[in-house]
DNA sequence: TGAAAAATGTCAGTGATGGTCAAAGGGGGG
DNA sequence: CCCCCCTTTGACCATCACTGACATTTTTCA
């Protein structure tokens, strides 16, 4: 039942886990190669499962001995996710906010319960919200922004 | 006489029961074929006979390697809580929300913490949304009540 | 210096899933 | 016999995985 995209995910998830500072650096062709797959199919992965919504950094550099490199963000203040929030308020989409909240609770800030509590306001409720004249789109994503800023503050009153 | 959609109710009940943790993964188009029949009947059957108030959560992802999960929750106490869903049309005013989850807290349902995270959701943010088109009165009441709706769902299949 | 080689990035397209909704079908009770 | 409710279907939509062609950046070496 696992797609060749979660093999990989799993694979450079144990590579970062068995690292001691949390880097792990590939060689994007290599990867490919081991999997039998197309090079960007490691692009699509990075895109999508390693993310800064999911707490990651990805560098790279082409050329010559060129590299990827995926880097687990280390987080102790919300703040600065906040503060993103409100400069990418209109870009916000459902994927984001779960991954954020995944994060969120991997990283103990809130509970697996306050995580579903969260993603039921912002994802299920915001689903179909055309009749309330609030059509999907920027402003839709606008206003699960402000709902997710303003539970983000709530917990950042709480601590770790 | 037993209808198809009983039939594939009874086969999937039977899947949960045999296994260790209450937990199915199945394929919709699989599962349809099997059946022969159209892949939204299994849809029919999920949505009639595996919702929240019969105790089930059924999640799902789509594309290549798409899936459908099917998990029995265990369900205590849950009767006031649906009692309530079932009026969720109504007007919510902020003080409404306020005594529910402070009943809900009471009642244990819920911790202080998701208590106010909810009253964040749908006090808090909903106070600052003048901006996006979403004036305060009827339409606002009803975004509330649509978010609180979800939010209880959600704590209902926690169960107590 | 500059062309070739060696990497990675981007993007749109294709196929494989599952979701939604309105309409047609069917069976039992009044 | 008709009506209502539950079932069943099909057309159309949304999302995810994966690929290949083409672009970009960097190094190498003649």
């Amino acid at each position: 039942m696992y797609s060749l995209c979660d093999t990989i995910e799993r694979y450079i998830m144990r590579l970062i886990e068995n690292s001691p500072d949390q880097v792990v650096t590939i060689q994007r062709g290599k990867l490919a190669s081991e999997f039998d797959c197309a090079p960007s199919q490691i692009n699509y992965v990075l895109a999508t499962r390693f993310s800064v919504f999911r707490g990651f950094i990805v560098e790279s550099r082409r050329g010559g001995s060129g590299y990827v490199r995926i880097r687990k963000i280390p987080i102790d203040r919300i703040e600065p996710i906040v503060a993103y929030l409100e400069e990418y308020e209109r870009q916000l989409k459902e994927s984001d906010v779960e991954d954020l909240l995944n994060w969120l609770e991997r990283e103990n800030f809130i509970t697996h319960r306050e995580s579903e509590l969260m993603k039921a306001a912002m994802i299920k409720a915001l689903a179909k919200v055309d009749d309330l004249g609030i059509p999907p789109g920027a402003e839709r994503n606008q206003l699960r922004s402000r709902i997710l800023r303003e539970m983000l503050l709530q917990v950042l009153s709480w601590g770790k």
